[in-house]
DNA sequence: CTGTATCCCCCTCGATACTG
DNA sequence: CAGTATCGAGGGGGATACAG
């Protein structure tokens, strides 16, 4: 088994798979991740390093990683608020299959760039 | 270098990263690689394969797909008109990172199932 | 500093119906 | 059979302002 990669199992709404693509997907996690993957930061360390992200997406982003596992968050009782947010061994562990999407980004964009350009003239020029 | 990964590459919009991203963490072009992995369809059987995808959708996805050369497109000028969709070797080679986000998905979903239940019992439990 | 609350906009997806 | 046109609903994301 296991021929068809997941096949049967991401038609599945709910299925496992469908959950990882979801935060995989979402730019703000990744970016998060890779940040955290650098050791434990506070919220507005992850706010200026990831930078364009609003509080609301960013705490909103960083709950539902927490949800998941995928990190802890640290609250420090003093005058100043201090949060510090650092990946799970589970978060950390994400860095296998960012890595494996981002590889094969670095090595096939330009392909899909060419594919692009030859469509997009092929297409919009000779209209 | 290439110790952050590819991070600071990926905080760029219209980075390489974010391209793939979008296609990887697209619910249909994943399911669509993973039919057409198995050989080249007809318009009509990766509709009925994918299943709960219009034909709006699926057209959408399939000329993206296309324009970004990770499948080609056959018309057949036949009476009963015939269109097949085969993957290139650009699209077949997209199984890597999507087997790898499987791969992740399949080990560690339980971890994140578990995770979520002990937070939301924590959190929606004593509320 | 760390977050929350609101409002808004956009954009994608879905359902339906119709044409080549 | 393949695909397009239209319409509508919905969620997510962003900007802003405010609170603990």
């Amino acid at each position: 088994m296991k021929e068809h990669l997941f096949a049967g199992d991401a038609f599945d709404p709910g299925c496992p798979t469908r959950l990882v693509l979801d935060r995989i997907g979402d730019k703000w996690t990744v970016l998060v991740v890779l940040v955290l993957l650098d050791g434990r930061r506070r919220f507005s360390e992850l706010r200026d390093t990831v930078g364009g992200v609003t509080p609301k997406v960013l705490t909103q982003t960083l709950r539902t990683m927490e949800r998941d596992g995928l990190l802890t968050r640290e609250v420090f009782a003093e005058v100043p608020p201090r949060v510090e947010y650092e990946l799970t061994g589970l978060g950390r562990s994400l860095q296998v299959p960012i890595r494996a999407v981002s590889d094969w980004a670095e090595q096939h964009v330009h392909a899909v760039m060419a594919a692009r350009d030859r469509h997009d003239a092929a297409s919009g020029g000779d209209a």
